[in-house]
DNA sequence: GCTATAATTGAAAAACGTTTTCATTATGAC
DNA sequence: GTCATAATGAAAACGTTTTTCAATTATAGC
């Protein structure tokens, strides 16, 4: 389950289990839309009563320096997070409601580094992200 | 001449030319790097002494508005601009001093349909980002 | 060129998201 | 159970962006 692998994480890495931590936890590894920490707050607030906002914001950041989430971008935001790919992937996100798709980028490293080399950069990182509409937004 | 096309097109739509307006467009206009409003202001006020930091984010909005600037999406930070490319480009950027190039990918909008229809969605958009080093910055 | 009108300006204040501070509480090792 | 200390939530501080507002300035019409 990955809750529990998550927590895990946390221990290993010398960080204590706490109910606060554990309903953060609860609700990253589980979703499928990208969040940011005022929605995180909201929606786990029921699990955890006393949960304060500035818990949400440490715990996302323990969360992205263990790699278990990532910062999404998105037009109207960049403050959204999702678990983690496994391995490079790419985006995938609807504009509507926030849902995120991985996807494998076939042979595309290679043409970066070519891009890389013609313009004389050493390249380190890259993003790429599609918008567009999930099949549920669609229909609405 | 960049700058004048730029200060026709605010006035094709409605917008007066002012001292300020000009002093920003001719930054922006020429600007190989990815500029936030505060570096703006700082780069502007020598030919502009009188500018307020208020006036350089309404100019940007407008020169956004208008197509001719683009946001810039940067590990570091959201809101920098550059000069938008002509028709649908790619960006290349250094972490080191926000110098961008940009670049064409081939034939990548085929294979973004695909990605969205495998999905289920409707691409409206896509960002495509390298990030590195360039030439300069790799020397020092 | 002069005037009238309305857009634009800069300063100050407000709003917003995020981070820091700090006394209190709770975890985990012993 | 005790203890050291990590983690908590409330409040305050912070930096960035937006709004408000009175004064200024660009532009169209004369």
């Amino acid at each position: 389950m990955t809750t529990n692998s998550w927590l895990t994480a946390l221990q290993e890495n010398g960080y204590r289990l706490t109910s606060a931590r554990r309903a953060v936890v609860e609700k990253m590894a589980h979703t499928r839309t990208a969040l940011n920490p005022l929605e995180v707050y909201d929606q786990t607030r029921a699990a955890c009563p006393g949960l304060g906002l500035v818990t949400v914001y440490r715990t996302l950041e323990k969360l992205e320096e263990l790699g278990l989430i990532q910062r999404v971008h998105q037009p109207g935001g960049c403050n959204a997070y999702l678990p983690s790919a496994h391995g490079h992937q790419h985006l995938l996100i609807c504009r509507a409601c926030g849902k995120a798709e991985y996807f494998e980028g076939d042979n595309l490293d290679e043409f970066f580094a070519r891009v890389g080399q013609q313009n004389g950069f050493t390249i380190s990182e890259h993003w790429l992200q599609l918008f567009g509409l999930c099949p549920t937004c669609q229909a609405k």
